[in-house]
DNA sequence: AGCATATATATGGATAACCGAATATTCAAT
DNA sequence: ATTGAATATTCGGTTATCCATATATATGCT
């Protein structure tokens, strides 16, 4: 289990805290879809994955608890965004790392987009 | 317009894996040393953060299989450097950790001072 | 109330990361 | 060749991390 994060806001986030949080691949690229599309709920990241609700659900626990995502829950839906509080150099990391590797979050951004379009989605 | 060649060099680094390297405390300061003083020895480094030179040593080896520092031997020293062909992207990163997480390198920097300064330190 | 959907958490097990201590290797100098 | 210093690696053990499965909570609808 993560770490205690009591304090709820503008907490400047250790670098080794935020680098172990980037350390795994779902966790960098949920960010950084998050980061591209605003918000996103956890369904929405879930069909993007390709994986398991709960799988998911947990590693987004993690990054709040990190306190790099606040959560807001709308009806039956919560939706992850940035942490409004995080430091600039943080967010410059994350934009930096998006830039160069437009790959990384290639795949599952076509699948939100294909999402929200036809097929109907169950989410939104 | 893709920009690598010459692809001896440029390793593009996948994100994870840098971002697993930067996770554990010891690593990304020795990075941000490195990066500080253009290059350090074993022995300074683990002057610097008093601990075991094993400790060092492993850790040292782990940047280097990632690709994020280059090893040179010098006499009975072995200097580490950043990897010159590191993306730019990387190098930001860094820099961004560091500008804004100066208490991170301040006491281990510090200690490296004082070595080179007068108690005669046995590496350099 | 009762059911369906969305999200969260708990459990147990596999794998990876880290550590200290001991041992190897490499180089320089005698 | 032997010694000493600098660096690297191996070994066993502990802890952390990740996963899949199952279950729990919360909301909306009828």
């Amino acid at each position: 289990m993560p770490v205690d994060e009591t304090d709820e806001q503008s907490a400047g986030i250790s670098p080794t805290i935020l680098f172990r949080a980037l350390s795994d691949e779902l966790r960098l690229i949920a960010l950084l879809l998050i980061r591209h599309k605003n918000e996103l709920c956890v369904c929405e990241l879930t069909d993007a994955f390709e994986v398991s609700q709960p799988k998911v659900s947990r590693h987004l626990a993690i990054l709040r608890d990190y306190g790099l995502v606040t959560a807001e829950r709308r009806g039956q839906w919560v939706y992850y965004s940035i942490n409004a509080s995080l430091p600039m150099w943080v967010i410059r990391v994350l934009d930096e790392t998006a830039a160069h590797n437009e790959a990384l979050i290639q795949s599952p951004l076509a699948r939100l987009r294909a999402l929200a379009e036809h097929p109907a989605p169950k989410c939104p």
